[in-house]
DNA sequence: TGTACATCAGTGAACGCGCGTTCACTGATGTAC
DNA sequence: TGTACATCAGTGAACGCGCGTTCACTGATGTAC
């Protein structure tokens, strides 16, 4: 009523010679930093506007001036976590491997396992947005495909992509473990759908290495490892991976 | 007030000739089942008393006759999904492998084999409890340890037990992936907590196995494999398995 | 450059719903003599 | 076998809290002439 400028503004330093847009970007980038925040602290399940309009220091039907609903919120926050995990991965798979020069590992074994590392430190600096993208399903909500499909295939993707140029290379084992004609075909399905050829072989193989990553990430962010089981949980995640690509590299 | 026999005595066909003790027991066990469809459709964070209550054909107060808190009925919950699921895996484990006689692998092999399919199988029928054991942590609940974790270790300890046996009659692999002294330090410790020795590498490819099955299946139970990308995630999830197993395994 | 008008961001009240938990109570069941 | 008493299971009201979402509103910002 008299105080038409929110808490952000006193916040983020803003109030002066800014223009409506910039207030707009500020505030729903807040929004955007206090649903990262409450994911941590209470959850998905417990995401909530009104909290949100709470710490934002505005009244909750106010938000709804940035954001159209609940869901939708949540819908936002998933694509940006998986948009935010790919970019780290391929940040990752991307970066120059001047110190393991020396080994005789392939690139592309080398680039897969910093992908793999990359992932499960992602996921231990916010083990909530990990929840939200790979754990259980938040009950009652329903991502929308169109929308969370293609961020959230991104990271496999990249791994598919990897192995087929390592396959290209000549850097795969030529004995994989065998698979069925059931299986086979649905990894062609796969190799389609990202345009890249090898043996359906290698795809599976792949799927399994995305299930190790999966579960040995997901086992230690939630908690399932007692408190002190494991001294070095990235040791033992490293060591996992390393076993896995064994299976598909030689070298 | 007038109606002092609630709803489940017409439901459970119970009412004349019943102790006191045999509607407690009748309570107790309907509203450990009622949690568990709640578990279904609310999740763990939506799990009320106050709708266990209503479904029940009861005021909300007097289900504090039976479970103390909300708390203590997921504790209660959490306990019997380890439980069930355990005894599932250990009676897969234990069942006679007749059909699989004639193939060469060991009994070891096989029986983890069957362990494993045993877990999805279970996960798949009830995609709540495992996401309750296995997924993200409820926001505001913590486990009491000293309740959950000898349950909640009862099939990875199985699973250790086993490959112990299997390194005993010389079936697993001379080579396997190396490990760092840190983690080999920890499957040490884990060794001396289950009472079984083996070298450590043996309970490192067991960890490996142990992230490819819970991941495998989460990927699955949780949604992550879009609607129709695999025909057959049993046979997939099976692929996966025998992929690991062929790591510990050179039969 | 000044003014009229349109747009926008926030307010505050309200609707209708949910939850966990406590409490004093009553009538039925069970038990000890 | 009958009776007095204790225990138990359920009631209903209440406390204090949460939520998403809509709505009519006002004052500030921005825009077109």
């Amino acid at each position: 009523m008299q105080e038409h400028r929110s808490l952000i503004w006193q916040t983020v330093g803003m109030g002066t010679g800014k223009t409506r847009a910039d207030n707009r970007a500020a505030m729903e980038a807040e929004i955007m930093r206090l649903g990262r925040e409450h994911l941590r602290t209470q959850g998905a399940a417990g995401l909530s506007l009104r909290a949100i309009a709470r710490d934002l220091g505005v009244v909750s039907s106010a938000v709804y001036r940035y954001v159209p609903s609940r869901d939708e919120l949540l819908t936002l926050l998933l694509v940006e976590g998986y948009n935010d995990l790919a970019d780290t991965v391929d940040a990752a798979a991307d970066a120059d491997n001047d110190a393991d020069r020396t080994d005789g590992a392939s690139g592309s074994r080398k680039r897969l396992r910093r992908m793999a590392i990359a992932m499960r430190a992602w996921a231990v600096a916010d083990p909530a947005r990990w929840a939200l993208l790979y754990g259980s399903p938040v009950p009652g909500y329903s991502a929308p495909a169109e929308r969370t499909t293609l961020p959230g295939t991104r990271v496999v993707g990249r791994l598919v992509v990897e192995l087929a140029a390592a396959h290209r290379d000549g850097d795969v084992r030529a004995q994989l473990p065998p698979i069925s004609p059931e299986v086979a075909a649905d990894m062609r399905q796969i190799l389609d759908e990202f345009g890249v050829d090898m043996p359906a072989e290698v795809v599976a193989a792949a799927t399994t290495l995305w299930a190790t990553i999966i579960g040995g990430i997901s086992l230690d962010v939630f908690g399932q490892y007692g408190a002190d089981t494991f001294t070095h949980p990235d040791a033992l995640f490293t060591t996992q991976v390393d076993a896995v690509l064994s299976l598909l590299f030689d070298d």
